[in-house]
RNA sequence: CGGGGCAUAGCGCAGUCUGGUAGCGCGCCUGCUUUGGGAGCAGGAUGUCGGGAGUUCGAAUCUCUCUGCCCCGACCA
């Protein structure tokens, strides 16, 4: 491709509305534009990159023997109808009429459409297992789209259903699957790591997160600093401190706090750590209000509280005139002594002494509250998120401890593989006769790569202060050639030429910066668009029949002789 | 959904408070010079001032309204 011939839409200032570094550089880059909120098209230059995702991801499904197919983006209301999510999935399903009034939705993920295909077609168990994918635009209407192609409404997603007739089976190609999304980010050249995760609105039951990490993520993630272990930040369990509670129990005393509500404002009114006070949530229970009462520098951790029988699901917060009602006091005030509710303390909470906590008095605080002496031990459970520091929970096979603590760090997720098992072919109806000719449900699993989402987090590990610096194997172009002198001087012309001609012919993914620029403006532009291998011909070189290449990374020059250009560049690129 | 902000040339912005003939930078076009890290000089083109309604002799500017976009928040205990 010759520059002069591509629209090469860079620009020099980085746009107001980008916060983060890849959007930043995917707009400067001339890769993308915003058409509305979340929805973008993809310049000649960005789709040659998501085109390249596309590749890899689409070879290495292949390899397993994944089938691609190709289903409709705008999809029938009868079929999540029969599924139950048309009422669950909320408003970020996007749904329409047709002409005839009757409700459609654009998908934003295929579980019914797969699942229907299937049990029309599928009637053995001889036929199993098998697995489906395909690489299709998905809408979903996030509530803040932002961060550009990172968090878009429209965006490309890979997406694969397997299966099975029964969970042998289903966890035999889950772990394939494994193993091929590991191949393929590998491939992709990112920096990633497998996380156990919570299986949300898709449903099912085991579930696994491919995040690349990287500070601008979206997500926090619990990591092991000695073992593998890492888990969404949701998910982990959270572990009390090591040690036995202390017994050294100081007076009990009502302090003043007037006008103090959050930990925050006690904790500093007091000058008092969050660590030792305990912050008292009334939520509404099976049969009433109960109190959960954590740590006041820990955060509910809302799924790990809708998990306990006694809690009303969905978690909600009882208002303030119920608070008025339970407790005699504003929400700002609760504590557990002599509060009539049942109380379920987290772990950590549960072991402090002496600790601060509301006195059930508007503006009154107690100090050195202890449990047993001033207030019932309280049912203990998991109740918060797990914080920098924690121990590991080390789910190593027994016998193997880690004594490793967990760090938080950001991710991004470009991958999620879920054992569905029989959420919707049970609700579905998709049976197929086993080997003794019973019908029986069929077993599934669901495999997802965000594709557009990929782009951006490869450049959230892949730039610097002059731009994208793109790996080899998804880069617009592998090579590019800077003319010194190109309308000027006929012997870099007739060079120039020659060379581009040589290596289009040998099949590298060659960009010829044609234009009549000063040669600053195509440095800077092609360091901006991040191809990695360049090219400098110029009478200077010409002279001794050498050219000048630079790796995009590196920093220094090197001089190859014009007549092995070709094999020199071979050994260099790394696809 | 709650709060805050923005909308003026292709892009980034000033002008709005205090109403009086539409500005700057970048980009774009032409010419000359320049040619190893986003050039210099000279000349030039480009605006329903987001839409609608109103006040006024006169509205980018004041009032009402609609639309679009951006940011923050959504566990106060």
């Amino acid at each position: 491709m010759r520059v002069s011939r591509l629209l090469l839409a860079t620009v020099k200032e980085t746009p107001a509305d980008a916060e983060v570094v890849s959007h930043q550089l995917m707009l400067r880059a001339g890769m993308i534009r915003k058409l509305a909120a979340g929805l973008y098209t993809w310049l000649p230059l960005g789709l040659r990159v998501l085109r390249k995702v596309e590749a890899i991801v689409r070879e290495e499904m292949d390899a397993t023997g994944a089938q691609e197919v190709l289903m409709p983006a705008v999809q029938p209301a009868e079929l999540w109808l029969e599924s139950g999510r048309w009422e669950q999935y909320g408003p970020e399903l996007l749904r329409f009429q047709d002409r005839h009034q009757r409700e459609f939705a654009f998908g934003p993920t295929h579980e019914e459409i797969i699942t229907d295909l299937i049990r029309r077609e599928i009637k053995s168990y001889r036929q199993l297992p098998a697995n489906f994918y395909q690489i299709q635009t998905k809408f979903r209407d996030e509530i803040r789209p932002r961060f550009g192609v990172m968090r878009a409404r429209e965006f490309l997603m890979k997406d694969a259903y397997s299966f099975h007739l029964d969970t042998d089976s289903l966890q035999k190609t889950f772990n394939e699957m494994r193993d091929t999304y590991s191949r393929i980010f590998t491939r992709l050249g990112l920096a990633f790591r497998p996380v156990a995760a919570d299986s949300g609105a898709i449903g099912g039951s085991g579930s696994e997160e491919f995040h690349v990490l990287a500070d601008s993520g979206e997500d926090a993630i619990a990591i092991c600093n000695k073992c593998d272990y890492a888990a969404n930040v949701e998910q982990a369990p959270a572990l009390p401190p090591v040690g036995k509670r202390g017994n050294d129990l100081k007076v009990i005393k009502e302090v003043a706090t007037p006008g103090q509500h959050s930990i925050e404002e006690v904790s500093h009114f007091l000058k008092i750590a969050p660590e030792t006070m305990v912050k008292t949530l009334l939520v509404k229970g099976v049969g009433g209000a109960i109190a959960l009462i954590l740590r006041g520098d820990h955060e509910l951790n809302i799924i790990k509280a809708e998990r306990l029988p006694e809690v009303a699901k969905p978690l909600e917060l009882i208002t303030p005139g119920e608070v008025e009602a339970a407790a005699g006091c504003e929400p700002g005030s609760i504590g557990p002594k002599g509060l009539d509710l049942p109380v379920i303390a987290d772990e950590s909470a549960a072991r402090l002494v002496n600790f601060v906590c509301g006195a059930n008095e508007n503006g009154k605080h107690l100090i050195n509250v202890n449990w047993q002496r001033d207030v019932h031990e309280p049912q203990v459970a998991d109740l918060r998120n797990v914080v920098a520091g924690d121990p590991c929970p080390h789910p190593q096979p027994a016998g193997s401890e880690c004594s490793g603590n967990l760090e938080i760090k950001r991710g991004i997720e470009v991958g999620h593989i879920f054992q569905l098992g029989d959420k919707y072919s049970e609700a579905m109806k998709a049976t197929c006769l086993d080997e003794s000719g019973n019908s029986v449900i069929m077993v599934m699993g669901c495999y997802g790569i965000g594709i557009s989402r990929i782009v951006a987090a490869s450049i959230e590990q892949n730039h610097d202060d002059k731009g994208i610096v793109w790996p080899d194997a998804i880069a617009p172009f592998q090579v590019c050639i800077v003319p010194i002198g190109l309308h000027k001087s006929a012997n870099v012309a007739r060079e120039v030429e020659k060379l581009y001609d040589t290596l289009k012919s040998s099949g590298v993914d060659v960009l010829l910066d044609d234009r009549n620029e000063r040669p600053g403006v195509m440095f800077s532009n092609m360091d901006l668009i991040g191809i990695p291998h360049r090219l400098v011909v110029g009478e200077r070189g010409l002279k001794n029949s050498v050219v000048e290449y630079k790796a995009r990374r590196a920093s220094e020059t090197e001089e190859w002789p014009l007549d092995q250009v070709v094999d020199k560049l071979r050994s260099v690129i790394n696809t």
